[in-house]
DNA sequence: ATGGCTTCATAGTGAAGA
């Protein structure tokens, strides 16, 4: 199956891009990130027409996911469960006999920001959760935008990043901590390029000059099988893009 | 240099993202 994660800033601005990967790439399943969509507006036809299932859970202006799949999805989660989060930023579904779980995990924002404790907090939750997941389901795949930054060679300039949010230790730990789990990063099962990045910002011709994190991953459970992973830059060279790319892995 | 873009909600700017 070949899955995908793609935080599109804006699923009412990115739909034609999103239609047209779908339909030059065909995957199996495509999580997104950052809809900013009510679930109300939710462009489901254009969705359906171009051939695809979709799960979603979305809110006005900020956050929002969403899964699109090619074969139905059961035992949707919206939500970590018993954790309160008025943020819509998890769904979860079984598709195709694999668990696919959609992150949009917070920014942060800066070290000393109640944001910054919220996310820690946040992504502890989401530790004990997946725990209990990988006990039900052997076949898990933990897709999304993480905001962090496992390694400083995921980072551009590591020096001009230190003491930032996506870069700190207490983060990194929380990614190790899910590695532990036995969750392995997709990407790094394969030889890789060097400055290999999934997120560029929008100012100082970041993506011209490659000055990029890697920050959106795909984590997968032992029992699931991994053939390829990359990330797909080409939706950052459109107009109007996003400032993530698509990162896809094929798995069985 | 704490900005630089982009989005959304809003009707001139401000918040938030990363």
């Amino acid at each position: 199956m070949k899955i995908v994660t793609w935080n599109v800033n804006s699923l009412k601005v990115r739909l034609p891009h999103v239609l047209s990967w779908l339909a030059e790439h065909q995957p199996d399943v495509l999580c997104l990130q950052e809809t900013k969509t009510e679930d109300a507006k939710f462009p489901l036809d254009e969705i359906q027409q171009a051939g695809y299932q979709v799960q979603f859970s979305g809110q006005k202006t900020y956050n929002g996911v969403a899964i699109l799949s090619k074969l139905p999805a059961s035992d949707i989660q919206i939500g970590i469960p018993d954790f309160a989060d008025e943020q819509k930023r998890v769904l979860a579904a079984t598709i195709n006999g694999i668990r696919i779980v959609c992150v949009y995990i917070p920014n942060g924002q800066s070290l000393d920001s109640d944001k910054y404790q919220y996310k820690l907090t946040w992504l502890t939750a989401l530790h004990t959760w997946i725990k209990n997941e990988l006990q039900q389901h052997s076949k898990l795949a933990l897709l999304g935008d993480y905001n962090i930054a496992p390694e400083d060679r995921d980072v551009h300039d590591p020096a001009a990043w230190v003491g930032n949010v996506l870069v700190s230790e207490p983060e990194r730990a929380a990614f190790k901590n899910l590695q532990q789990l036995g969750l392995r990063d997709a990407f790094r099962l394969f030889e890789q390029p060097e400055k290999i990045f999934s997120w560029w910002d929008y100012r100082m011709m970041g993506f011209r000059r490659n000055h990029g994190m890697r920050i959106d991953h795909i984590l997968i459970s032992p029992a699931l099988a991994c053939s390829a992973c990359n990330i797909d830059k080409a939706p950052r060279k459109l107009e109007r893009p996003s400032d993530h790319t698509p990162v896809w892995a094929d798995v069985g």
